[in-house]
DNA sequence: CACAATACGGAAGAGGGATTCCGCTTGTCA
DNA sequence: TGACAAGCGGAATCCCTCTTCCGTATTGTG
């Protein structure tokens, strides 16, 4: 079941139906009801299972010896897991106001500390201007999640502009 | 009427309600219907406004005599004007993937075409990097109206990377 | 095997908002 | 002044999707 509400929220985002999600699990609503007491509980677990996978494998990365290669391999993956879901990638687009809501908060923060030490080691190295903070990613997560959404098929034109933006001044 | 249409859409994006609408006019929705056959077709009109007033803009924004600061003028207006009406920075945030549906499709093609001049000036005086075309603006608009959205005060920052990636390699 | 207890399916209910429709008002002309 | 037309307001209607609820099916137990 999970499975069909994953693959309902990828396909349509926030606008996925109860009824759409049931009849790909094969059950009726009533038992989607029975594991979820709303809509919004089921996508906002499916949404911090994402997050969960985007923690780990930003922890992956910090093994990466490249400081630069790192960072760049964060956006890649964030941009390709958006393009594979909708709802996902709504998510990232909407919530870079610095809003954390209830649960998704701690995971924030987790995320927040681990692209610090992603950038403390590129600014180390020299690779990033120096002003660079992890504050100054979500938006950046947000115009990319974004534009995936929006159906740039040749999104990586636009991160190669965006991660351009990054590098040292001068 | 249209007084009241661009305050709500622009308040609450396309969620701007009929009713909401025509109590802001102080007329009943029977008389907005008289205007526009659908609420789609209302928010539309004011879309086409907003874009025939960015299109102005950009003409005016030639006469600048430094290219760079030309391009830098184009973006930020656009954030502002996005930052105050949802319904248009939605409207940026959606269309970038190149999709450009009926009547706007005019005016997108106007719009592509001064970006190109914009383009042109800058590159030949060596401010951007020379492979920077016209069909890369949209992206990089759809990404920041959707960091205005999110709600992010200080998107000048963000802006400042953008544009940043635009400058010239090396 | 009979009886609970539990899980299920999916039709009905509820809520919200766009759209329609009709009686009323205002303005015009003979 | 009276008949008619055009414009209006807003209650009623329609539609869509989430959520609830109940009769039925399944599983577990003595």
């Amino acid at each position: 079941m999970l499975e069909a509400a994953r693959a309902a929220f990828a396909e349509h985002g926030a606008e996925a139906q109860m009824d759409d999600i049931a009849r790909r699990a094969g059950v009726g609503v009533g038992t989607v009801y029975r594991h979820f007491p709303t809509k919004e509980a089921l996508a906002d677990a499916l949404v911090e299972e994402r997050f969960e996978h985007k923690i780990a494998y930003v922890r992956e990365v910090l093994d990466e010896p490249d400081p630069w290669r790192a960072i760049e391999l964060c956006f890649e993956h964030c941009a390709i897991t958006q393009e594979q879901d909708r709802a996902w990638a709504t998510a990232l687009a909407t919530m870079a106001g610095g809003v954390p809501a209830g649960p998704r908060a701690h995971q924030i923060d987790e995320l927040l500390t681990l692209q610090e030490q992603l950038l403390e080691r590129a600014r180390a190295a020299g690779v990033v201007r120096s002003d660079l903070a992890a504050t100054d990613m979500p938006p950046l997560y947000c115009g990319l999640a974004s534009v995936v959404l929006a159906g740039v098929a040749d999104w990586r034109r636009y991160l190669d502009m965006l991660l351009d933006g990054l590098r040292p001044r001068g």
